[in-house]
DNA sequence: ATCCCTCGAGGTCA
DNA sequence: CTCGAGGGAT
């Protein structure tokens, strides 16, 4: 037999092994009915590792051996997801996700009972992962939900996640139409046992132990090198999808059950529901089994069914209407108020935090918690020295539930807001009508931290390795007064100061080099005006192109704007008549920071404070890109008809908005026509 | 009355 | 990273 017989041999043999160990995989995966035991397909794959090491040339990287194959990584990268991932809102109680039906079956004009789907939420950290033509060719974190990390080579080692989607099924060889890329979003995970395991192995080893299932999942899947991760008992389910190019689902239940054909595993518990009420039978038996599962939830998912439902009822900023995450009451426990501090932020906001006894809180030592302000503790009549009960709200941040009556001896002392600053003992004040206390001074320090803090911050300039110890050293060594002082400082002047050697000195001076050219919306957003966030800065970028334009904007033009009432406009116009800021901002440009315009010129706003409904799918635009373009133009999209809309543009296959704009009368555009008005 | 944004807070991990 | 109170806008 020559050469290339015998290795077409190999191939076929080659070949037949991945197919075995995909169908196994799927076997054991996503339909939870292994046919071989572990040590068999043990076998197969040492099998296939042998021949592949006599072969190295028929080794393809998505072989089930190469999930562990790349080198580890200087730092991830960070990757955008072409649809943001949101995050659900909670329903903290029964009545909560009542109300959650009732909103739906009036937004979509209907008595009929909604038909969902409920899912188990898993304890873990969400990802995404992309495949083309049945290729994983990228998995990230899900981040802030814009933008995440890369962590395609830790994914890959997960065994549950296949590195290559099924083209037929397993067992009856029926072909599978596949996707020619989709985006598919699930949780990464650790089951308890496992995570029990691995910490008695760190604790041997003296490593640090994991404080529960999910942060050892998350420290794992955050490893820069892929062995350490592959060592990882991870897990993986399914459940949402991003972009997707060539299928389509008319319900999530569906698209569930196309997952698990593709060899994506999804959770088994999940359930179809008709009506609120069997999600509430379902909701009390999971709570009251939930225990016995292998892995930790924290709670339920509820998704409306139909894929047209979902879209007829829309996003909000963070949030999509149509789903909901209703969690299981959070773990409380009992502690003692040891002490009551007084912080004060950028704003000058007095905030009083309670000193705890610490306490441990499902695996996480709790021992501070916000009080708010002082007429939480007032409606709550917290003490120092009270005993409380503590919980972590969704499970994350500590809060004082209320105090324990029986506790009491009469030693505990009332708290009373000081009426000097704490730290620079300017006058304390209280505004008409607000429940914070702010400190008057503008010069606190306090404040002037705060407000370079938030000026280097990664949503503002992002000046990357500039950390809170750092400002306080700059300030304290007088080296910075205001945020324009950081484009004036030198090299020289860093390395005096303690734990600033000559590289650390050389990180911060490019980081600040990095920063000179912001986007006008993240320079006024980085200025830190009151009441002027992310959102409203991004307005009013968008609304005045240029910051000359918006410096000289009055009172009466700034509220005309939609979502700009008085009081934000009051906080804009006395920042920018202020001669201070004046100062500041020649100073900034003179320290070399110039705001660039990513779009170039901004666009005509002749749509301004015009509303818009996208139904249906249009030709050229995504509606990303649609909704893009029209609030480039100044106009906003809704996503509901009413008969304060003033445009309904109606793709292909149109909802049920369109009949609603005819009903309404509302203006209805097509494609031309909307591009039309987007040129007029 | 309701929805959404701003702002401030705590803990873990690399 | 995530939550929740409070306030602003409609």
């Amino acid at each position: 037999m020559d050469h290339s017989q015998e290795s077409n041999v190999f191939l076929q043999e080659i070949e037949h092994l991945r197919q075995e160990i995909q169908r196994h995989n799927k076997l054991y995966y996503v339909d939870d009915q292994p046919q071989i035991s572990d040590a068999e397909y043990d076998r197969l794959m040492r099998r296939l590792q042998e021949l592949e090491s006599l072969h190295p040339d028929l080794i393809t990287p998505d072989s089930p051996t190469q999930r562990v194959g790349a080198a580890p990584l200087e730092k991830f990268g960070t990757v955008t997801h072409s649809i943001p991932m949101l995050s659900l809102a909670n329903a903290m109680d029964e009545e909560e996700l009542r109300e959650f039906d009732h909103r739906i079956k009036r937004t979509l004009g209907t008595e009929a009972e909604i038909e969902y789907v409920f899912e188990p939420k898993i304890d873990g950290l969400a990802v995404e992962v992309v495949y083309e033509n049945g290729m994983l060719v990228m998995g990230s974190t899900r981040g802030d939900g814009i933008t995440g990390e890369n962590v395609t080579q830790n994914l890959k080692t997960i065994s549950s996640i296949p590195l290559r989607l099924l083209t037929s099924d397993p067992e009856t060889r029926q072909s599978i139409v596949l996707p020619r890329k989709i985006e598919v979003r699930g949780e990464v995970y650790m089951d308890k046992t496992d995570f029990l395991t691995l910490n008695q192995e760190r604790e041997l080893t003296g490593e640090p132990l994991f404080a529960n299932p999910r942060n050892s999942a998350a420290g794992s899947l955050r490893q820069l090198d892929p062995s350490v991760t592959a060592k990882r008992p991870l897990k993986a389910f399914f459940y949402a999808i991003g972009a997707v190019e060539g299928v389509n689902f008319d319900t999530h239940w569906n698209m569930l059950a196309y997952f698990r054909t593709l060899g994506l595993r999804t959770n088994p518990l999940n359930k179809i529901c008709q009506g609120i009420e069997q999600v509430l039978e379902q909701y009390q038996h999971l709570n009251e089994t939930k225990d016995s599962l292998p892995y930790e939830i924290d709670g339920t998912v509820v998704k409306v069914n139909s894929r047209h439902l979902q879209e007829e009822l829309g996003t909000i900023s963070r949030s999509p209407r149509w789903a909901i995450a209703f969690k299981f009451p959070a773990k409380q426990e009992t502690t003692k108020i040891l002490d009551i501090l007084v912080q004060v932020g950028r704003t000058g906001a007095l905030t009083p935090v309670a000193v705890l006894e610490p306490i441990n809180i499902r695996g996480v030592q709790v021992s501070r918690a916000t009080l708010h302000n002082q007429d939480e503790i007032d409606r709550k009549d917290i003490r120092i020295g009270d005993t409380v009960v503590v919980q972590r709200a969704g499970d994350v941040i500590p809060e004082v539930v209320n105090i324990v009556e029986s506790g009491r001896t009469g030693a505990e002392k009332i708290f009373v807001m000081p009426t000097r600053c704490p730290v620079c003992q300017g006058e304390v004040i209280r505004p008409d009508g607000e429940a914070v206390h702010r400190c008057t001074n503008p010069n606190c320090p306090a404040k002037q931290i705060g407000h370079l803090e938030h000026f280097v911050s990664k949503r503002a300039m992002n000046i990357e390795g500039v950390s809170t110890k750092q400002i306080e050293s700059f300030v304290n060594n007088g080296l910075i007064r205001d945020a324009a002082d950081f484009y004036f400082l030198k090299k020289e002047q860093l390395l005096p100061l303690e734990r600033m050697a000559d590289k650390s000195a050389d990180n911060v001076m490019q980081a600040i080099a990095q920063s000179k050219h912001p986007t006008l919306s993240r320079f006024v957003y980085a200025l830190g005006i009151r009441h002027v966030g992310e959102h409203t800065a991004s307005m009013l970028a968008n609304y005045f192109g240029s910051l000359d334009r918006l410096k000289i904007a009055s009172e009466e033009e700034l509220t005309a704007i939609y979502e700009i009432g008085p009081e934000v406009a009051k906080s804009v116009s006395q920042y920018f008549s202020d001669p201070g800021t004046a100062k500041l901002l020649q100073k900034f440009f003179d320290g070399g920071v110039e705001i660039v315009n990513p779009e170039g010129v901004a666009a005509r706003q002749h749509l301004t404070g015009k509303s818009f409904v996208l139904t249906g799918t249009l030709p050229s635009y995504t509606r990303d890109e649609a909704k893009d373009l029209i609030e480039k133009a100044g106009g906003r999209v809704v996503s509901s008809v009413s008969k304060k809309t003033d445009y309904v543009v109606a793709g292909r296959d149109p909802g049920s908005k369109l009949a609603k704009a005819q009903q309404l009368g509302v203006n209805i555009l097509n494609e031309e026509e909307f591009q039309q008005l987007l040129q007029a």
